[in-house]
RNA sequence: GGUGGCGUAGUUCAGUUGGUUAGAAUAUCGGCCUGUCACGCCGAGGGUCGCGAGUUCGAGUCUCGUCGUCACCGCCA
């Protein structure tokens, strides 16, 4: 037996009794005539305590300790003299009598500790370290934990646990498919799954009603910070349902899973229509953790002489409560920030309202202060503020006063972490002009179901037709989306067309799906959750690597193992594949 | 595909205007120490300044290229 207890359960109640204890040598304190030792496993840390009483064999064993030794400890429980108040285990320690060294180790290559020396580079190279650390542990603990409790609530509302195949067809739209060569189909590919989607309307045209998955997902397109190639989504689908139902339903799963995790109740989540969440917070998974709405204050600017604004397809503003006493070089500052290439702004115009109720902008020149008032009243400013003015065409200019919007209310610690605000955001629109390919891309796919009351539109302005379509944002990060289906195989044939898909091509890609929906599929709608998404929320983490056992770098490469990486000729031959690279310069 | 930051001891970092032998902390090793828990004290070892080219009497420092890494834009139904 390796051990009689774990490293994070013995209270003072176990003293006198004789325990065994197994772990890694955390640290070693010698005092000379006495040694601490600090035994860590994933449930804690426990002292163990070799002196002059001890064993003069024992001493000696010490001396070929090392940090990250895997040791089996045995000794008496016994109370501290001297206690530590911040470990749970601190009021006791262990009188060592025997130690066996169940396995050496070299010297980590960072100290495994919460407060680690190593870097973002090493920790990952040996993530298996890092995953030591409580810091690290903790965020998977509470990973397992959500999705236990996402499990019991899903299970207790009659969905149905239902895993879908990993290798299956690749489509045209949406993201780069990651595609796996069959070896005994030659020159066919499967692809990997970016989302169970077709497979969980099979589901419901199979009857099985109500649907979820927690299930890996796979996008070949360029990292971020809360983007990795492969993550985790909460995939569901319901029949016979309609958008409320959805909302309803998911926001119960989500109110339950801050509950249970948090112990937070959170009130009803307010809906918000797509175009509002466009032209008050330039974005359509807004932060309503703070106000500064975005206003258009184009119809009071114009007309002054100051041609930039007058030449503007659209003027906005924000206010910045109490901002006002911004000094010029900050001013100077945040004009350099929005004008970056990543927000792409010309300008910024500001205008002070100072403490004394006068106003200094840097548009004096073209504007009184009485003008000045006049936009003051409009964004609801009050003396002390800071009002930010952008300008140029409408759609760049809202996003980057939404980028804007979200910089200042970090600036101003407006973006507490432990604050949550959930939304549902609401009537998206059905498609997406594209420029370059000419035509219409799904927003949402192309399986997604257009407003009744904006059919017509169809044929005369598909860009202004409205989806049922919907997103779970909390604290300005996606968490969901979802949509009712479209489960008339004539509407969805009418949908394939608009995207410019020939019948050729709409029935050899989406085929199966299409004749399935002949054979009486139920009205349905569904939703996914980025999983990793919103464990990082409750992480209070901004990157999902940190809720990631094993994720990959910015490249897409696993630093660990060194992957991607190339395979033999022979692996090759298998498969019937012949590399043709481009040379590298 | 693009923009920006970073790359110096095992690790995290400092390194002035380009100037003598590249420093600190921590880790490691050795010595001392009976209540530590970030133990303390004394000492030691440890460097291809990512790599390559260039400018210069002289480059960790400046220039160009390249590689790695991070953040962002494009991209992500």
């Amino acid at each position: 037996m390796y051990r009689t207890h774990t490293c994070g359960e013995l209270r003072i109640d176990n003293v006198g009794t004789t325990v065994t204890l197994s772990g890694w040598v955390q640290r070693i304190r010698d005092l000379g005539a006495m040694t601490f030792i600090d035994l860590r496993d994933r449930y804690g840390i426990t002292q163990l305590v070799v002196d002059e009483n001890s064993d003069a064999t024992l001493s000696k064993q010490l001396d070929e300790l090392g940090r990250e030794f895997v040791i089996q400890a045995t000794g008496e429980v016994r109370e501290r003299s001297s206690k530590n108040k911040n470990i749970s285990t601190g009021d006791i320690e262990i009188t060592l009598s025997k130690i066996t060294v169940l396995n050496p180790s070299e010297i980590p290559p960072f100290t495994i500790q919460d407060d680690t020396d190593g870097g973002d580079d090493i920790r990952m190279k040996y993530r298996y370290l890092d995953l030591r650390r409580s810091a690290v542990r903790k965020n998977l603990e509470l990973r397992a934990k959500m999705a236990h409790v996402i499990r019991t609530y899903l299970n207790s509302k009659d969905f149905i646990e239902t895993e879908t195949p990993v290798l299956i067809k690749s489509t045209p739209e949406g993201a780069r498919d990651f595609v796996v060569p069959s070896r005994m189909n030659p020159g066919e590919f499967y692809a990997l799954p970016q989302s169970p989607q077709q497979l969980k309307q099979l589901l419901m045209v199979a009857g099985f009603d109500r649907y979820y998955q927690i299930v890996k997902c796979f996008r070949d397109e360029d990292l971020r910070a809360d983007r990795q190639p492969e993550f985790t989504q909460i995939d569901c689908e319901m029949s016979f349902v309609e958008q409320e139902d959805v909302l309803n339903t998911f926001e119960g799963l989500t109110r339950y899973i801050f509950k249970e995790v948090k112990g937070i109740e959170i009130d009803n989540f307010p809906r918000m229509l797509y175009s509002d969440a466009i032209e008050k917070y330039g974005s359509d998974k807004p932060d309503i953790r703070f106000e500064m709405l975005i206003n258009d204050i184009s119809s009071i600017v114009k007309g002054k002489d100051f041609t930039i604004f007058d030449s503007a397809e659209y003027i906005g503003a924000i206010c910045a409560k109490g901002c006002a006493d911004y000094s010029r070089k900050q001013l100077d500052e945040l004009t350099n920030w929005v004008k970056r290439p990543q927000i792409g702004a010309k300008g910024m115009v500001y205008v002070k309202y100072n403490t004394d109720g006068s106003f200094k902008s840097s548009v004096d020149k073209f504007y009184s202060e009485d003008d000045l008032k006049e936009w003051a009243e409009k964004l609801d400013a009050s003396a002390g503020d800071l009002i930010l003015v952008l300008s140029g065409d409408k759609a760049h200019t809202i996003n980057a006063l939404g980028e804007l919007r979200l910089e200042m209310g970090k600036r101003l610690g407006l973006k507490d972490k432990n604050i949550f605000k959930p939304l549902w955001v609401v009537d998206f629109p059905l498609l997406e002009w594209d420029e370059e390919a000419h035509r219409f891309f799904a927003m949402h796919h192309p399986f997604t179901s257009p407003k009744k009351e904006d059919f017509e539109l169809l044929e005369t302005e598909p860009g202004k037709v409205r989806a049922n379509a919907y997103d779970l944002v909390i604290n300005g990060v996606e968490i969901g989306g979802g949509s009712v289906r479209i489960f008339n195989s004539e509407l969805q044939s009418k949908m394939f067309k608009l995207l410019g898909f020939t019948k050729e091509q709409a029935e050899a890609q989406f085929g199966f799906l299409m004749n399935a929906f002949k054979y009486g599929a139920p009205p349905h709608a569904g939703i996914a959750f980025g999983f990793d998404r919103l464990v990082s929320l409750f992480a209070g983490l901004d990157s999902i690597r940190d809720v990631i056992a094993f994720p990959k770098n910015n490249a897409g490469r696993d630093v660990m193992n060194d992957s991607p990486s190339l395979i033999s000729q022979e692996q090759l031959e298998e498969l019937n594949l012949k590399l043709d690279l481009k040379e590298k310069k």
